[in-house]
Formats: structure tokens, sequence, C-alpha cells
DNA sequence: ACTGCAGCTTGACAATTGTCAATGCATTTT
DNA sequence: AAAATGCATTGACAATTGTCAAGCTGCAGT
């Protein structure tokens, strides 16, 4: 149990498995059915959700009822609607299940704890977050300065198999076009 | 000298007076004149950099020769091409300085010496990257789910004396626009 | 003070993207 | 097997945004 989530950690930083254990012992593994919540807007996020299986996203809601999906998150990668889960106020995003998903679950109180106990953990979560911030740059840039058919070439070349697993609306939404604006760029990809 | 450096940094962790004498050993002041470069697309970044006084601007430059900003530095924060600077590959974007400015230049191995020596600054670093990505997030979400006008009020909120201090184009170029449609932006909410 | 330049604004027009409606296809439900 | 549902595609048109050219303003340098 845990694998990947171990795995991943050990890429970052070394742990006896002394250390493995305590942290073990924070850890809370859920099952979550595709298209449950993990997380709704206006709740608190309580836990950072790594992903052993399975896929999930998070997205806000407008006014208008449109989706904005934010993040994917695949396995190996952690979810949470970070702002509300450092701060305790209320979450901004929903967070839900693509697919049947195994997680595993780390609370704000587990958090401190491994700190604690555990600091080598604290360059675990810097290099995490540094990680999603430099993607974050990336997807930001890509807005600004590339077309859109560039733009959908690097999503697929980053992240080939986003297009098996997640619908092209989904897709659209992360990349802020509508589903028919999408689908008329793959066709002019496809035409080339 | 430094002070606001050691301020923010009080902000996040508990430092001894010793401990700050530490640090201080590995800071670089610097001085850069509006215009220069900190630094090159291509160039490896070295350092971070942390604005006691002045401001900047990082930007990449596409194919047509337009620029993107991607951040823009003020008093209090720092910035660096982060993907640079962690893994030592050659810079995608470049920085340069709006005004005369006042920096701290910390180099990948200072920080590396930091890190061994005061434990704390780990969480300061990883507190910082996280604010970062929490307000690239926000700008992400804005983008994809805002109008062009909702997008432009809420930035003026956010940075009150972004419009001080940048030229309307940069703002434009920030958020993805051109300076004709930032400045019909404007007039719309300026006839309301 | 004068000149020149850079930045902001405006207008006319082109290109891109969104909206709405219809269709087709595949999957699920009955 | 038939019906229903959800998703992708397409077309026609509307709205938004970009492009290009021109003019204005204020500041910088002489």
């Amino acid at each position: 149990m845990y694998e990947l989530f171990f795995e991943k950690l050990a890429e970052k930083i070394a742990l006896t498995p002394g250390q493995q254990d305590i942290i073990k012992r924070y850890l809370i593994p859920k099952k979550i059915r595709k298209n449950q919540y993990l997380l709704q807007e206006g709740d608190v996020a309580r836990h950072a959700a790594f992903v052993e299986k399975g896929a999930l996203r998070a997205y806000s809601v407008d006014e208008k009822g449109a989706e904005h999906i934010i993040q994917f998150a695949f396995e190996g990668w952690t979810i949470s609607d970070m702002y509300s889960f450092m701060t305790g106020n209320p979450a901004t995003y929903n967070i839900d299940a693509l697919e049947d998903s195994e997680l595993v679950l780390i609370s704000t109180n587990a958090q401190e704890e491994i700190l604690k106990q555990i600091p080598e953990y604290e360059a675990y979560i810097r290099l995490q977050v540094t990680g999603a911030y430099m993607a974050m740059q990336k997807r930001i840039t890509s807005m600004l300065s590339l077309s859109l058919e560039e733009r959908y070439i690097n999503l697929i070349k980053l992240y080939p198999n986003l297009i098996q697993r997640v619908p092209q609306r989904m897709i659209a939404s992360y990349m802020g076009l509508t589903p028919e604006t999408l689908s008329r760029v793959r066709r002019k990809i496809k035409n080339k």
C-alpha cells in the first residue's frame, strides 16, 4: 500500500524504513468513484490528495455555470485546493474524480506532525510545490505566446495520455476554449 | 542593509541574530539600472533576486519578436527563472529592470549552503514558492473564467500601484492582450 | 524652448473565437 | 432491438480581439 506515494517520495528525499513507517501512520487511504466529489467549493480543504491510481480534476464554476479546469491529476500527482489547505479558508475550487480512483490523503494536521518528526519532509514538499509552480508558469507562457494549434500540440506532447483519459470538452475547458473551437483546432491540425 | 529581506524572512520563520549573520554572509547586494538585464534567455540563472527597491519583469520573446510578461517583481518579491535556477539549464525568460533597483542575490550554491546550515530556511522557501504558486493559480483562473474588464479591474485591485509604475502596454502584455485592446477595455470601464 | 520619440488612443477593417442549432455517432438504458 | 443520452463535429452568424495606420500628448534630450 502507498507504493507509488513512497516511490515518488524516494525520488526527492532519502528516508529510512523507520521514517517511512512514521509517515505511514498519518496517511489515510481513500477510494473514490468516478464523478464523486473529493472537495466542493465552499468547504474547507482539510487534505491534500496523492493519486495512487485514477484521475481527478480541480475546477471552478462561473456565474453562468461554466466549468473551468485549473488542474488535472493522474497517478503520482497531488491535488488539493492549496489556498484552502494552507489557510483554512473555504475552497474556491471543486475537485472530483474522472475515473474510479485510489487516493492517499494527508490532512493539515498530519502534514504538520510529519514535518515536526521528519524535517526532511519539508524539502519534499518544497520540491513538489516548485515543480507545480514551474508547470503552471509554462502553462501561462503557452497561453500568452502560442497559437491555439501550438498550445494543443504541446499539451498533447506533454501529456500524451490526456486524450485517452479525458473528454475533449474538458481539455477545451483546461485551455480556456469552447469545445467547438477545440474541435476546429484539431481539424486544422489533422489537415496538415 | 538587507532590511526588507530579513523583514520578509521574519514573517515566515523565526531566526536568531546569529543565524541571520550566517545568511548575510551568502547574500550579494546588487544595484541595477533601469532597462538593464539581470538575466537573458539562454544564460543560466545562477541567482534568485530579492527586490529591496525598484521593479523588474520576467518575460519571453516569441518568433515575431513580441514580448510576453510572465511576472512583475516589486519590493519584497523574489524573481528568477526558477526552472533554470533549479536545473542549471539555459533560461527561457529574460529579466530586466523597469526602474533603477536594489537587489539581494542568492546564488544556487549560497542557497544550498544556507539550507545545510539553517534547516529552517527550507520552510521559508517552501512558503515563498507556495505563495507564488497560489498567485499563479489565481491568475490562470482569472484568465479562464473572467471577462477582460473583470480581469483588469481585479488586477488593479490586487496591485493598485501597478498602474503608476508600469506602462500600459506591459500590463497588456501581462494579460495576454495587445495595447489597443487594453486601451479599449479601459475606456469601457471608464464609461460606466 | 524646441525637437523628437515613445506611449496611449482611436478608427476601419480583418481574423479569430464564441454562440446557437443541427447532425451523427457511440454508449447506456429500457 | 429501440430509445435515450452524452459527446464530438459542423455550419451560419455574432461578438470579440488583433492588425494597421494615423493622430495626440507628454516627457526627454538637446
